[in-house]
DNA sequence: GTAGGTCAAAAAATCGATTATTTTGTCTAA
DNA sequence: TTAGACAAAATAATCGATTTTTTGACCTAC
């Protein structure tokens, strides 16, 4: 170990236990579909896959099935949830109430330090879109501009369960290639919110935010259809 | 083991994984407030109390630091999560939001099954009132009751959350020791709503179930605030 | 006295191996 | 052939021991 710098100095790599990075990358790779749905997770390949240790590995598994992404069966281990038309239906209505909910409470609770980093975010998913960059990186800045929008919302739980139906929805959004045409649409869209939000017009928020869910619905929905 | 009978007429016990029983007691005694909020947990202690290995304990604690009933925090273990006024005001408004809607959305789906199950649901929470049962059992019919009465909503997501919230709700509800008196009163309106739900009158059912919820969240609140 | 540093004890995380359960494949009897 | 029994293989769950990290007591130099 590197003892000649003082401990404040050291380059502190990303660490983190072997289970909580096991977790992220797991959870991504569950939204991100890189996971067939209804498939059986053979731990012993998970554990080359991942280069980690049974303990840890065992312990992400399972939180990722008390978080949603896993189904966990007593004695046969864990699969990958299926998805089913209705599932995402439900999905995207609740997406619907309550991320409605939230971007009002928003659009009453931020203020100016909200409406600087909602800019931000906006602009840098701008950026990523423009650069053509649609892949981890799109993603992830996506994902934050959401978060973002309904953060000031107040409640501590809406948000967690707001994050937890986006990792829901997405394991639809994500299951096929990209479709440029609608998603210009979408990424209007975007923009169009952060006016709305600057503008504090709840209302006319409220009702682009539900259209905005319409129409990734449809997307998602498509997407489900065409599964392969 | 008992090869005499037929696999199918074999005895078998209240089984499952040590990791899943330790999981649901933990989960009870962390609802029923049999530790202290922001306790850190000894989980050689734990070993002890629950009679189980470290990794089936460890296994059960994850997935209770993802269901939101701990905290973990990387390398230091996990802890009680601490109770709050402003907690205590978003558990409550999100029960608002989320078992309104259900109560509707079940009201207008729920057949004659669910009426029937709703009256044996709220007999049984009855009985226990009167034979003083306001014990662990007690605590389950009532449990019992408010999820059948949203059963129905359709929602697989809505009813997950609302369960969470309910087990949230419930570090609050049950910190100190019974209030008869407006007990009383809040078991009355377990009554009134069947009524409204079997007249499928959505609009008062709602409203009662708001004030049910208003009623609940004042002795909440009161045993927060005389804690200890 | 106080900030910083060292060290030992305690606790958390992980590993390697063992035990228990399920799944699979094969054989037999109706 | 086909349901059932059984053994073998595969997989899940658990245990005991080891490694890593944090905590807290004590010490030293300013």
């Amino acid at each position: 170990m590197n003892n000649s710098l003082p401990k404040s100095a050291m380059p502190v790599g990303p660490v983190g236990t072997a289970s909580s990075r096991v977790f992220d990358h797991l959870r991504k790779d569950l939204v991100g579909g890189r996971f067939v749905a209804g498939e059986k997770l053979a731990i012993n390949a998970l554990k080359e896959r991942y280069q980690v240790g049974l303990s840890p590995l065992r312990e992400a598994l399972n939180k990722l099935a008390a978080y949603g992404l896993l189904i966990q069966e007593n004695q046969r281990g864990f699969r990958v949830p299926k998805l089913s038309c209705e599932e995402l239906d439900d999905i995207a209505h609740m997406r619907l109430e309550m991320e409605g909910m939230a971007l009002e409470r928003a659009i009453a609770n931020g203020d100016s330090l909200w409406e600087a980093d909602l800019l931000a975010a906006a602009h840098r998913l701008k950026r990523a879109d423009i650069t053509l960059d649609k892949g981890e990186e799109w993603e992830h800045l996506h994902t934050q501009f959401h978060r973002t929008l309904v953060a000031p919302c107040g409640s501590v739980w809406l948000l967690r369960f707001i994050e937890q139906l986006h990792d829901q929805f997405d394991r639809y959004r994500r299951l096929g290639p990209k479709m440029p045409t609608i998603r210009q649409e979408l990424d209007e869209q975007h923009h169009q919110l952060v006016e709305l939000a600057l503008q504090r017009d709840a209302k006319a928020a409220r009702e682009l935010m539900d259209d905005h869910i319409h129409k990734s619905y449809e997307v998602a929905l498509k997407r489900y259809q065409e599964h392969a």
